[in-house]
RNA sequence: GGCGCGGUAGCCAAGCGGUAAGGCAGAAGUCUGCAAAACUUCCAUACGUCGGUUCGAUUCCGAUCCGCGCCUCCA
């Protein structure tokens, strides 16, 4: 398998080193998702899927962030404990993963969970002279660690200019007090607007700084250095940058092998963010009347590397495209007279055997190129002979890779199919004016009637 | 200002040195009482613009014009 590695902007083969841990930073719970964050993860259980199918036995964690300055707030807005309010959001999330058939990682952490190793990790970058406490506080200090801005390849001018936005003002420095605007806080101290939510901790009531909590959580379950590491492109700067200095600084190993940046979905050409307010949560769109599996569909159907540009209209391609493949499924069921749950299961890892849907195989290992992949798949089916042996296999394979749930065709209702039958009848009579009304009262009903040469068929509107 | 990404048919989107995958939409045909479905066929002399390298460039290099992202919470 071959991926574009963010730190060293090449694509490289993904190290076979075992275990083989994968890391991605979750949410941060105070609101329901939307698409663009989903790209991402699915992004991931796509990549997920393929390593498990390459028989790389990944062990995947993705934590649930469940404190910061945003579920501190929205949880006293909303009268509840923090635990309490994060619960709520996290069960969202988890639900909304569940519709889009999303894998579920090995390990799903958070961070409230891991205050220990929080703890720990940040006494070990004092002591290593990486850290500094400061009114209850504890502090990053960058200049103490070289190899700062490796990621984003910043040169030690430009990470002046960090501290600076695009106006050229300087960044608000919040009411911290730190030696230098680029340190970043690995420990607040405790105040009045945090309400009851604080750890004891060596130097004060407080709470863990953003970042702090996602190198704790991966290294605890995964190792100090681990293979892969994935998030949405923006987290590079900072997060990821300051993850790789608090975990190499703090162990002074390399911390992970492997990067992976999502870049975003944009709507109408703007990036969809909640600051923007120009979002679609998943269960808009599901009162629309889109499938989760045409969202999967349309969200794949852009590379990883470039943005994606959503809009209702690709969403109605993408659902049209996906029932082709539907279509395909249920001919090839029929065929073979196999059961639905037959290729709605996984398979079992490594899956070697590809043979006609071989070209979509390759173009996922070659830097997970899911445009390709899915353009390679339409280019097989109509050329699939449905007696090729291990057809079923291969193609339950292929379902799990793209994570597509097929659906039963759905059966009529006693009403409408006797209304079929009186239509048919008459249609056999050659009382067309007869067929026609009863052709409209099915359509009224939600069902069209599709006449074959001896039977016809019903399908749902 | 620094770092990075992109501009390919009506729309979406691959390809990235040898003459443009695929999907959606559209058109025609077969079939059909009609319709739909299915099947077959068609649909970019052309890849933002201008130069350069090359036998050959959408693909490499330079310039240029647009669009977008990160540098502040963000997938």
């Amino acid at each position: 398998m071959f991926l574009k590695d963010t730190l060293t902007r090449q694509i490289k083969e993904l190290s076979r080193e075992k275990p083989f841990g994968f890391y991605c930073c979750g949410p941060t719970v105070y609101g329901p998702a939307h698409i663009g964050n989903f790209r991402t993860f699915i992004l991931q259980d796509v990549l997920r899927r393929a390593l498990e199918l390459a028989g790389y036995a990944p062990v995947h964690v993705r934590n649930i962030t469940d404190v910061d300055d945003k579920t501190i707030l929205r949880s006293q807005q909303a009268g509840l404990s923090l635990k309490k309010f994060t619960e709520q959001w996290t069960q969202r999330f988890l639900d909304d993963c569940n519709k889009l058939n999303l894998l579920s990682p090995h390990q799903q952490p958070r961070a409230t969970d891991h205050i220990v190793q929080q703890i720990q990790l940040i006494q070990k970058l004092i002591e290593r002279g990486l850290a500094y406490v400061e009114n209850g506080s504890v502090y990053f200090r960058v200049a103490a660690y070289k190899d700062y801005g490796k990621l984003t390849q910043l040169s030690p001018e430009n990470l002046r200019t960090q501290s600076t936005n695009s106006a050229g003002h300087v960044n608000d420095v919040d009411e911290y007090d730190r030696d230098n605007v680029r340190d970043f806080a690995l420990w607040k101290a405790h105040k009045a607007d945090d309400g009851d939510v604080f750890w004891e901790s060596p130097w004060g009531k407080g709470r863990p700084g953003w970042h702090i909590e996602c190198s704790a959580m991966s290294m605890h379950y995964l190792g100090e250095t681990f293979n892969l590491h994935g998030g949405g492109i923006d987290l590079i700067f900072p997060h990821h940058e300051n993850e790789i200095a608090q975990s190499e600084g703090a162990t002074g190993k390399p911390f992970v092998r492997h990067w992976f940046h999502t870049t975003h979905l944009t709507v109408d050409g703007k990036k969809m963010s909640k600051s923007l307010g120009n979002l679609y949560t998943l269960e808009d769109l599901e009162k629309q009347g889109f499938s989760t599996d045409s969202v999967r569909y349309l969200l794949l159907s852009g590379h990883y590397s470039q943005p994606l540009n959503f809009t209702l209209d690709s969403l109605g391609a993408a659902q049209s495209a996906l029932s082709r493949i539907e279509k395909f499924a249920h001919k090839l069921l029929e065929h073979t007279r196999t059961e639905l749950s037959q290729i709605n299961t996984s398979p079992t890892f490594p899956f070697t055997q590809w043979n006609v849907f071989k070209p979509t195989w390759e173009a996922i290992q070659n830097d997970m190129n899911t445009p390709q992949a899915l353009g390679e798949l339409f280019s097989s089916l109509p050329q699939v002979d449905l007696d090729t042996p291990g057809l079923i296999h291969e193609f339950r394979a292929l379902l799990f890779l793209f994570g597509f749930k097929m659906a039963a065709p759905q059966s009529a209702p006693e009403a409408v199919l006797q209304l079929a039958h009186q239509r048919w009848q008459a249609k056999q009579a050659k009382d067309f004016a007869l067929a026609d009304s009863l052709r409209a009262q099915i359509q009224s009903l939600g069902w069209q009637m599709l006449d074959g040469k001896d039977s016809f068929n019903l399908v749902k509107l």
